[in-house]
DNA sequence: TCTGTATCTTTGTCAGGCAAGTATGCGGGA
DNA sequence: TCCCGCATACTTGCCTGACAAAGATACAGA
C-alpha cells in the first residue's frame, strides 16, 4: 500500500494521462508517440515528454528502438502467449503460497463478490475487467512481497493493454470467470496448494486461449 | 539473446559504469548519487546523468524519493528475505517448466562445469559469483520467455548487489553450490518437476539463510 | 529544550539549439 | 519497368544555461 498522500510531479501526471490514452484506445495499436507532439499537446517541455515516454517504455506500455519514435505495441500471438506464460508463472506460485498459508485476502473476496453480482445482472462485460484485475492483484499483494507485487503490476498493465487491443470483452462469460475464481479461492481456503495451482492454471489458460483464437 | 551489435548511447555507457561502481562497492551502501556530481565526474550534462540515474532507479539498483538524491539501497533482513522470496517464486516455476520439457540448456551445463572446476581448485570464492549467476540466468532464459528473462535479470541484479554488500562470498562452500546445482540439473534431466522444484527451493533457501545469519 | 528561520544543496522543469540517425520520396541507370 | 543511390524532412540524442521549489542543515531566539 503506498502512502495516502502522493506528490505528483508533472511527469507522473503525464504518465498517467498517456497510460489512460493507451488503455482506452485513443492511442491505437502501432500508433507513434512523438516527443514533440506530446510536448505541444500538453504544453510541457520536450524533456518532460521524453521522460514520461521513457517511463512508459520501462513499464512495457510503449516500445521503441534508438532514434525511433515510441510506438504502442501490437500484440501478436507469440506476444500474448509469452505475456500469459509469464503471468501464469508468477500467479501459480502465489496461489501455492497462499494455499499453504490458508490466506484468503478480504480484498479478493470483495472483488469476487462484485464479479458475481455482475454475472447475475448480465451487465456490460467490459465492466468485469476492472474487478477481475483487482481480484488477481489483491491475491498477489496478499503474500506481502513488494517486489512480486511490482512485477505483477507491470505484467497486469500489459495484460490490460492486450485485452483492450484485442477487444477481448465478451469473449468469456462472466459466470465462467466467477466460477473459476471461486475454485481458486476454495482451494486456498482448503489449504490445498496443488489444487489452487491447477485451478489458476486452468483459469489463465482459458483466458489466454480465448485471446489467441480471436487473433486467429 | 540480444543482437551482436549494440548501439551504446552515452546514457547506456553511464548506466553500465555506475552499475559496476555499485556492484564492486566503490559506491557503498547508502551512498548518495548526486546528479551534478555524476555529471561533473564523467563530463556529461546533468540531464544525461539524471537519465542514467533514473534508469538505475527503475532497475532497482538505486532508490530515491522526490526532491531527494538517489541512494544505493541498504539491504536489511526483510529486504533480503523479500528478494529471495521473489526470486524463488520465479525460479521454482521455471524449474518445473524445464523439467516437464526435459530441457537442460548447454549454457547452464557449461556454467556448472566452471563451478565444479573452481571447487576443485579451491580458488577465490568470489570467482564463483559470476558463473553462479550465469547458471541461473541460462536456466531462466532456456524457457524462452522474454518477459520472464527480463524480470529475472532485474532480480539478479539486485541479488548481485545484495551479495556484494553483505560480503557473502565464502559463506557457502563452492562444492556445496555445485552439488545443489547438480541436483537441480539431474531432476530436470529426469523430467521430474516436483524434485526439480524442491532441489531449487533448497538451494535458494540455504543461500538466503546464509545471508540472513550474516546480517544477524 | 524546542521551535522557527535563514541558507545551502539538490532536484524539477523549462527554453533553445546543434548533431546524428531514420524514413521518405525522387530521379537516374540497368 | 524495376532497383539503387541521393537529398530532404522528421525525429531523437545530447548539450548549455537557467530559475523555481523542495529538503537538509545550522543557528538564533523563546
Amino acid at each position: 500500500m503506498t502512502g495516502r498522500l502522493q506528490a505528483r510531479s508533472l511527469i507522473d501526471a503525464l504518465v498517467a494521462e498517456l497510460s489512460e490514452q493507451i488503455f482506452d484506445g485513443r492511442l491505437p495499436a502501432g500508433a507513434a508517440v512523438i516527443e514533440t507532439h506530446v510536448a505541444d499537446e500538453y504544453e510541457v517541455a520536450r524533456p518532460t515528454a521524453k521522460a514520461a515516454i521513457e517511463r512508459l517504455v520501462g513499464e512495457g506500455l510503449l516500445r521503441r528502438g534508438p532514434h525511433r519514435s515510441a510506438r504502442v505495441p501490437v500484440f501478436d500471438a507469440g506476444n500474448v502467449a509469452d505475456l500469459y506464460f509469464a503471468r501464469t508463472c508468477l500467479e501459480r506460485q502465489v496461489m501455492r503460497e497462499l494455499a499453504s498459508r490458508r490466506l484468503t485476502p478480504p480484498a479478493a473476496l470483495g472483488a469476487q463478490a462484485e464479479i458475481r453480482a455482475l454475472s447475475g445482472a448480465g451487465g456490460s462485460t467490459t465492466a468485469v475487467v476492472e474487478p477481475d484485475i483487482r481480484f488477481h492483484r489483491s491475491l498477489v499483494d496478499a503474500v506481502g512481497s513488494p517486489r512480486l507485487s511490482r512485477m505483477h503490476a507491470s505484467i497486469m498493465a500489459e495484460t490490460r493493454l492486450c485485452m483492450a487491443q484485442v477487444q477481448a470483452f465478451g469473449l468469456l462469460r462472466v459466470a465462467e470467470i466467477a466460477d473459476e475464481h471461486e475454485a481458486v479461492l476454495d482451494a486456498i481456503a482448503d489449504g490445498d496448494p496443488e489444487r489452487a495451482d491447477q485451478a489458476l492454471d486452468l483459469h489463465l489458460t482459458r483466458a489466454c486461449r480465448a485471446l489467441l483464437t480471436r487473433l486467429g
